[in-house]
DNA sequence: TTCTTGCGTGAACATCTGTTCACTCAAGAT
DNA sequence: ATCTTGAGTGAACAGATGTTCACGCAAGAA
């Protein structure tokens, strides 16, 4: 439109695609996806109600665009924390300073998926529940490679995955649900996450069947 | 009404308040509280829109009410278990034998805390963090006479108490959504929530600071 | 008995919702 | 230069929503 240059046919498109996305985002940080309307998602985006229907099918298809985003934000996340040799070496304190950060980096995506995880639609909630079983099978894959762990039985290790994300769930949670003016719980998040952890990696060493 | 007995006009106001409780419970059981209309739950209670406004100022009105109602639920089951001095000594398998179980029986109301906790208005939000606050207190002070953990800081305890909380939340949350044709994963949550536990509480014998 | 109180009624309202339809008009193909 | 395509428009619709109001009518007080 009067956009620097002028854009192709399918850039515009993408163009109010993602301003799609991103209005039903910003919206649904303040009351949570399943209160926002179409008509709301389409103003914010500055768009007419009928033009929504050009790239989505209804909310719900929205939605399940909204997880697939944000879920690739945290695979690509995780997979840069890969990377750092640190991070097998001090996989606790990393995972704690990891976790705090990108949640602060991704609110907007973190909160969406805590949110929906149980607040959402069923398709919604379908989606996310299969993304994070995914998640947690990526995980066990990497603990499994941990000294205390590598000759536990799979089942083990899927359980001990499980019992991180769960809990780097619930950290995340917290992290969004913080309010703006107190940016000092911040710490005591991330020192309750570390400890916690702690404790759990403690049980390793004397686990048995 | 047309009921047996005459009812005073207390007992009817009562009943008619509390159709309007069990119907907001029974329709959220499907879509969420956030997602139902007053008019609806007016009309599932038997009753005109216009009656709502004689029990609750607003819809948000009735769902701090069910929380109250919920967690009262949950104190009475609380102090139910610790009466029983088993619970005491193998506090594991009777904490993951209880829960399903009382969730089980509460399905309902363990639904609304579990959904509403993350996904309802704000003022619903804050009354759930807070009641959830409570309960870890209360576990905390149990949990302070365990001969492991009777000389660590009372910080320390609060965090074990929080973990546990935490993971009761999410196996809750588990038996809630588990569909109505699958009970054979029961047994699978329960194990699951077993072993998890055991795993935190090896952590104990180990912790320091 | 008569009077008062207040729960529940039914109609009305303004507003918001999802969805449809025929339309414009510029990009890209011919 | 002309034709086709399809993203975005604006108006219209039927239905659901929260909230209000005057009213009926039975329980409990006088």
């Amino acid at each position: 439109m009067s956009d620097s240059a002028a854009l192709s046919r399918q850039e515009q498109k993408e163009r109010t695609r993602a301003a799609l996305l991103d209005a039903a985002l910003e919206l649904s940080q303040r009351s949570g996806f399943a209160q926002i309307s179409l008509r709301q998602v389409a103003k914010e985006a500055g768009v007419v109600p009928a033009a929504f229907y050009r790239h989505f099918a209804s909310m719900d298809d929205l939605g399940l665009a909204l997880v697939e985003r944000s879920f690739a934000t945290l695979r690509r996340m995780i997979r840069d924390a890969q990377r750092d040799p640190d991070v097998f070496n001090r996989i606790i304190d990393a995972a704690a300073d990891v976790l705090v950060e990108a949640v602060k980096e991704n609110k907007a995506h973190f909160a969406f998926v805590a949110r929906e995880r149980v607040g959402g639609s069923a398709a919604v909630r379908e989606a996310i529940a299969h993304e994070l079983d995914l998640f947690v099978s990526e995980l066990a894959v990497v603990l499994a490679r941990l000294p205390n762990i590598e000759n536990w039985s799979s089942d083990d290790v899927h359980m001990v995955a499980r019992l991180f994300v769960r809990n780097m769930v619930a950290n995340a949670e917290e992290v969004v649900e913080m309010p703006d003016d107190r940016p000092d719980l911040e710490a005591q998040i991330k020192e309750g996450a570390r400890r916690q952890m702690r404790l759990i990696v403690l049980g390793f060493e004397k686990w048995h069947s």
